[in-house]
DNA sequence: CAAACTATTCAGC
DNA sequence: GCTGAATAGTTTG
């Protein structure tokens, strides 16, 4: 397990993400305390060894682009959207 | 150790 | 709004 500097703290910003929310590379870089790493971040979640236990498909550009997915965009923004209707049957409670 | 690659971002026109 | 250049870290040889 590679837990490099950037890595671990990426996982961790990225894992604490809420539910149905989106944040960019350049959130996630500053948060991790690289505020200029957010290629080396892009390329960590792209070859990151657990896609699955890290939503990675939360992270986008900062035009609110989609960016990529590992998996394919067009799943990411499928996930993204299934999040929201997550997120919305959650906040629907009576 | 050095070079290459990258899911980006910023600046200029 | 689009194109070109720059930056920083990971990965591979």
């Amino acid at each position: 397990m590679d837990m490099t500097s950037l890595t671990k703290k990426v996982y961790k910003a990225v894992l604490s993400i809420p539910l149905g929310e989106v944040r960019t590379y350049k959130w996630v870089a500053k948060k991790c305390g690289h505020p200029k790493a957010f290629r080396a971040i892009g390329q960590i979640l792209k070859r990151n060894p657990y896609p699955l236990i890290i939503p990675c498909h939360r992270i986008i550009k900062s035009n609110k682009d989609l960016g990529g997915y590992s998996q394919g965009v067009k799943f990411k923004k499928t996930i993204l959207d299934l999040e929201k209707n997550i997120k919305s049957c959650l906040q629907n409670k009576e």
